[in-house]
DNA sequence: TGTGCTTAGTTGCAAATGAAACTATATCGC
DNA sequence: GCGATATAGTTTCATTTGCAACTAAGCACA
């Protein structure tokens, strides 16, 4: 028995209370359950809803600032808008003055996409959050809010 | 302007508060930040590492019970196991009453690395979660619990 | 004992992913 | 203006994944 002047032991690994095994399978369970009601449905993967999420709440960016806004990295943006532009859900138009990139923008039948799928998404989103009281809730913004900054100073890789 | 008898207008779906975007940003931060640590150090992926993790903390489990735990499918562990059985980092027993299914535990090399990366793990968790006070990370627990509990309520898909 | 149903685990194949090389344009230093 | 360097976006290729089909073993009940 340790003396208790250094106790402390190592704590055991244990998966189910790892934090990073937690928020993967927490994860995967709300994205998952969100994209099977619009994957097949609108025949849209979970990348190609992300450009189409971040355009719908601000047109008119390259697909670098898509990027970095939905911490997706560029080639998977690059495909997923190939399929969107292929599928005419977004438009590209050439930046003036800058001929390497280009302006996208959800088309008349993209934005008709997105109208019917945010709700949803919202309405799912506000289903699992209904489980926490306002108060948790806010708590659990605040608190995610710092690990997101803890993980980007400490990561720093995307 | 709506009335002031029904408001609640429809909040916009904004990616940066979107629960499951946060939430898949943060575990995909986290995780790999931890992932950095072992897989080229050990050439181990991220399913291997989870296969192992969840056999150094309770030994003699099928690949079933593996893939319970690990919230992994069983094509997904069925593949880490048999790269991890040539690499002789796991063996496997046949089970003695039931011919299909056999008990999995980590040779001494497999041990020998999981002693060294599970104290990695965990301290990597400490510096994400030091950004949390104790009362903060218990409260943050508490929440994923629930928001855990939630999920498999609504999704029940793994 | 045999016929049909369930379960453990593997395999095959098509699709998704990621790293690195590549193209085309822009910018900097001079 | 011109060579060197940087940036936006695409393509290529090897690897990983995920689904469905499959094999092999147990179970159940007549």
């Amino acid at each position: 028995m340790p003396s208790s002047a250094q106790a402390a032991a190592a704590p055991r690994l244990e998966l189910e209370r790892f934090l990073p095994y937690r928020l993967s399978v927490l994860s995967n369970r709300v994205s998952g359950a969100i994209a099977k009601q619009y994957s097949s449905r609108f025949d849209l993967s979970i990348p190609e809803w992300r450009v189409m999420a971040v355009l719908g709440g601000t047109p008119n960016l390259s697909a670098r600032e898509v990027a970095q806004r939905t911490a997706m990295d560029k080639v998977q943006v690059s495909r997923a808008v190939q399929s969107l532009l292929k599928a005419k859900r977004l438009q590209r138009e050439k930046h003036p003055h800058d001929g390497r990139s280009a302006h996208l923008s959800l088309t008349a039948k993209g934005q008709a996409i997105y109208d019917e799928i945010a709700p949803l998404a919202l309405h799912l989103e506000e289903l699992f959050l209904s489980a926490l009281t306002p108060l948790e809730r806010a708590a659990f913004d605040k608190l995610m809010a710092k690990l997101a900054r803890q993980a980007s100073l400490l990561g720093a890789n995307p």
